[in-house]
DNA sequence: CCAGACGTTGTT
DNA sequence: GTCTGG
DNA sequence: CCAGACGTTGTT
DNA sequence: GTCTGG
């Protein structure tokens, strides 16, 4: 599966973006569960605990990325082939859908490839189990993200990609597991082409690598009128010692609105970019509506 | 019936 | 090569 | 997904 | 827990 994401927005701007109609009309906003164990990232790999949202009455929670099945044996979960799919039908049967939150996930690739966009979701479709270790404590919540066949124009890239749902009605189908039956829900699940993405720099690969330069196009990046904070300095640095030798696309961010636009993608990460530059170093919000 | 696995990946 | 950590 | 380690040591 | 293979 697709290996890599971003998700670092601000706890209070992260609910913002997940406002909701609920089945009234009402605009609500999430509640959030255990939003101390949030960690914003630029570089989540799997394992790590990302927010996802679940239930018709929306909320947000820390989960570990990596499903763990309830009825799991060991005590011990480091190995990363906790597998799925006997496991994955039935929390769906059980509908535990979530929804992953990410700005956009990461995809390697071989060879150098020139690609533009599409525009982009950062709401991808997932699963989700609650698993009480054999010696006592807490439940554990853990979540698989769906993937489907690449989309066109992402199939030099990867066969596979993250299921992304495709505007807010779908997020909310998607969610509501009371009216929408597992096999309803899984119609929502297809390609979409509606992504953007670019060349990112080898940064990534290095998970500790946390800087919002992870997300940056490439040939932003390495543009030296690009005055860096603090922790990007450290981060241009050591891409200037180590350069990178492949080349990764990566749709990137943006938080809420519904139909961004295709062409002012590039302009809005870089007037994002050196905002933040001014004020503080990382978890800026990119843009508003 | 029990035993054993349980994965949409991974690689160009 | 293979496992673990992130 | 990539990066990095790879260790019951050794010494009566 | 639940499905598949034997």
């Amino acid at each position: 599966m697709c290996g890599w994401t971003s998700c670092h927005l601000p706890k209070e701007v992260l609910a913002r973006a997940c406002a909701y109609r609920d089945r009234q009309g009402h605009q609500r906003l999430p509640e959030w569960r255990d939003p101390d164990r949030y960690c914003p990232s630029y570089n989540k790999s799997p394992r790590s605990n990302s927010p996802d949202t679940d239930s018709s009455e929306q909320i947000i929670a820390p989960m570990r990325w990596g499903l763990v099945p309830y009825w799991f044996k060991e005590a011990d979960l480091s190995n990363d082939t906790i597998m799925e799919k006997r496991s994955f039908k039935v929390p769906l049967v059980k509908g535990r859908r979530c929804v992953v939150l990410a700005d956009g996930f990461y995809e390697w690739y071989p060879e150098d490839w020139e690609k533009v966009w599409d525009n982009w979701r950062p709401l991808i479709a997932g699963i989700f189990d609650c698993w009480e270790p054999p010696e006592g404590g807490d439940c554990l919540y853990s979540y698989s993200i769906i993937t489907v066949d690449s989309c066109k124009v992402m199939t030099d890239i990867h066969n596979r990609m993250p299921a992304i749902l495709d505007g807010e009605e779908t997020v909310s189908k998607w969610l509501d597991f009371g009216e929408v039956s597992a096999q309803e829900a899984l119609k929502l699940i297809h390609p979409t082409e509606n992504i953007a993405f670019h060349p990112v720099s080898s940064m990534v690969n290095r998970s500790w690598n946390n800087a919002p330069e992870c997300l940056l196009p490439l040939h932003l990046l390495t543009r030296k009128e690009l005055k860096a904070s603090a922790s990007s300095q450290k981060m241009l640095q050591w891409l200037a010692t180590k350069s990178p030798k492949k080349e990764e696309p990566k749709t990137p961010q943006k938080a809420e609105s519904d139909v961004p636009q295709w062409s002012s993608h590039a302009s809005l990460l870089e007037r994002w970019l050196k905002r933040g530059q001014e004020e503080e170093p990382a978890a800026k919000r990119p843009h508003t509506q």
